[in-house]
DNA sequence: AGCCTGCTTGACCGATCGGTATACAGTCAA
DNA sequence: TTGACTGTATACCGATCGGTCAAGCAGGCT
């Protein structure tokens, strides 16, 4: 998985589960957009359930650094609502690749519990930051609410507002 | 589509959607639950994205048809949180079936329509009932957040938790 | 009678699904 | 030099995908 053409499967498998889904998103393609065999892929990560959890593992990993790198230049509410629209790495305007993955998966896919564990870090975040786990529940609520806007509608408005309102 | 025939297709469609998304969900296999033929299939509604886009037309109709009936006996903003709690007419365990299709449907899908619509036609009966657009994008927020946590949580207590916040 | 509609059975289309198999070439370390 | 490792190419597996087609049968309409 740490070969490099593990990593450019999981690269691409990265992009096209975000930009269509991962049920649409079928392992040929994958394959062939990230310029390998599928018997590479396979060697690499056994099965797409184990593709499909190792994005979603690898997006949170990459997400939650980032967030603790800007946390420790500007602690504070706010860095976390911001920090969903300013990763660089990866696309958001599609909404939250986590909440579309609880859509697609079944609940006993492997890849579920990361979903949950990282909704459960980002509340917990907000709990840690706050030291109010009712205000941290209100927090997460908006902001989960503000994401899920995106999925919708084209603009990030709903966060900058969500983010005033936790201001407020 | 008004067939009886066309009537169980929908019904069956409606749940098996909902219950392991659209695009896991193949025509055969509705027919088959619905004990129809294809080809009855495909001459009631004449596609896939057709049916999709009925069910999700029929989901917003009824859910709103109740929202109305409820809101009629106790007007007031938590009865909107409520009613995403109470419907009897389909489960909301596994969340809201709008958030998941736009995870799954293109943007240019015809049903991406229908959930757009629906969300606007939720906000905007927010504003109505509190005459403050600034309020009714908070109370939006807040039940769309609390909405999507069913995807991820067994319980409903985050609605209820954020009907309570409403209320503050 | 005759016809239309609603629905059936069942076969078929090309394409794609996730996953496996065989065979071969390059690179590196022991 | 001999392996083990990483990768290629290609073909294959049974199953399913969305969608179409031919033929036939029931009941209600005029």
């Amino acid at each position: 998985m740490t070969t490099p053409a593990g990593r450019r499967v999981l690269d691409t498998a990265s992009e096209l589960f975000y930009a269509h889904g991962i049920t649409a998103v079928g392992v040929a393609g994958i394959a062939e957009a990230a310029g390998v065999t599928k018997k590479t892929l396979y060697d690499s990560f056994g099965s797409k359930a184990a593709l499909v959890t190792a994005y979603l593992q690898r997006r949170h990993d990459r997400w939650w650094a980032y967030l603790q790198e800007r946390l420790a230049v500007s602690p504070g509410v706010g860095t976390v609502f911001d920090t969903y629209l300013a990763h660089p790495d990866f696309s958001t305007a599609r909404g939250c690749a986590f909440q579309h993955a609880a859509a697609e998966l079944p609940p006993d896919h492997p890849g579920f519990a990361v979903i949950r564990a990282h909704k459960e870090a980002v509340r917990g975040e907000l709990e840690r930051l706050t030291g109010d786990p009712d205000r941290a529940e209100y927090l997460f609520l908006l902001l989960e609410g503000a994401v899920a806007r995106r999925a919708f509608e084209g603009t990030p408005d709903a966060l900058e507002r969500a983010k005033a309102l936790a201001g407020a």
